[in-house]
DNA sequence: CAGTGTGAACCTTTTCACAGCA
DNA sequence: TGCTGTGAAAAGGTTCACACTG
């Protein structure tokens, strides 16, 4: 294909069969096919054929994928030829723990620096990084050339955060705070919303529980039209 | 409309408006507008509307949604008007963060224990809480009625983790660990995966960089579709 | 008359199914 | 023959626009 421009969605899978790849690689497979990728990516074959086919034409048909060079196509599609310096805000619990996260680096992410208010955790080390004040943000990001921040702060300080982030030239933000920021349209936002995934959660495990009363033909809660499945 | 079962999306969002009106109500505000809501929300009012008509019609035209009753609605779909007990695998750096995050409780979910190997951190205490041995966890799941479990160990461990967890009568799994796992149908599986999202931007950071590039005229990249040779 | 609730149009994503190629 | 690559169909999600109503 290469048509340009993924599907959002597609590139939200692609670090997946990435790690996926790597795996295999690790264990000594040269070669995969859309099949076992699919497998160990947890979707199905249909979805990895097309998802591979915006990068390009790398498989062999009839044979399947040279697992070395789909790694290396999938790593420059996504941008992990180059590292990325990432700069942390808020040395709490969350931001002490990515700190030392050893995912980031793995891939190719280095935390160049940790920062935090005066009143909050400036002066510890942690992971071996100093946590610096906020207010030397903008001089630590335009040194390091970061592009990317990560906001570990509590809701209230996120959109503080934030402005400060844009203002010392950063262009894109992970938000950890469960908070929504708002930032100009040329700056990507993307959020980990901790607590959101266990309400989700709760919502399909409630849905299980009203399901099993149906099932057993005692239909305790309000339910309008709720059919069991067999 | 109440024609049961919410679309994923709605699901995914209900969380996010949960909050908006919890933050209203601290303010103060008594009654909302889609508008209001949806700009609190970070997405358009028609989303707003479409989604809140799923849980039923609990808006008045021309004036707009009561805010604690419209609270008090979403919680209980979400199933949020019960308190979910919660054991979290692995106490590591984000095992340990997570286990002190406070958002958790704040939300209904409160966590019952933290399991980990002897090898690991067993004995230590954490937030008020031991680690105990990965051994018990059968035992205290039923104990305290677990239906959620958090995977918080290395990727290598995260299977036989869940696995433990579905011996156990655990039924819903928020993974972050870096690795696909697999469970009966019945158990739901959610996770959260750090580095995806650094990747994630990481393509999009790239791509404002080539997109930059041929806006000034200087496409030092390929992007027509040269692709080097295997 | 302001603002909800919702069909209808539109867009994105997934799945199907098979032609085409090594 | 076996597996990729991809049109076409189906499903799912978003946005539009307006009838309806307190």
């Amino acid at each position: 294909m290469r048509g340009r421009s993924i599907p959002e969605a597609t590139v939200g899978r692609l670090p997946v069969y990435l790690r996926a790849l790597v795996e295999m690689a690790e264990r000594g497979a040269t070669t995969t096919s859309s099949e076992s990728l699919a497998e160990a990516a947890g979707v199905n074959s249909a979805k990895v054929r097309k998802d591979l086919s915006y990068l390009g034409s790398y498989g062999t048909r009839g044979v399947g994928y040279d697992v070395a060079y789909l790694i290396h196509q999938v790593r420059r599609e996504l941008g992990l030829t180059q590292h990325w310096p990432v700069v942390i805000a808020g040395a709490g619990n969350l931001g002490h723990a990515l700190a030392k996260y050893k995912g980031f680096t793995e891939r190719g992410f280095r935390i160049v620096a940790l920062v935090d208010t005066v009143a909050g955790t400036v002066g510890q080390r942690i992971g071996g990084l100093p946590v610096e004040d906020i207010e030397s943000l903008d001089k630590i990001a335009r040194r390091e050339d970061v592009a990317i921040g990560l906001i570990c702060t509590p809701a209230a300080a996120a959109q503080e955060v934030a402005d400060r982030m844009v203002a010392a030239g950063i262009r894109s933000i992970l938000n950890f705070a469960p908070a929504v920021i708002s930032v100009p349209e040329h700056v990507s936002v993307r959020k980990v919303d901790l607590s959101l995934e266990l309400q989700i959660l709760a919502y399909y495990e409630q849905r299980k529980a009203v399901l099993a009363e149906v099932k057993d033909g005692r239909a305790t809660r309000d339910l309008a039209g709720a059919a069991a499945a067999p």
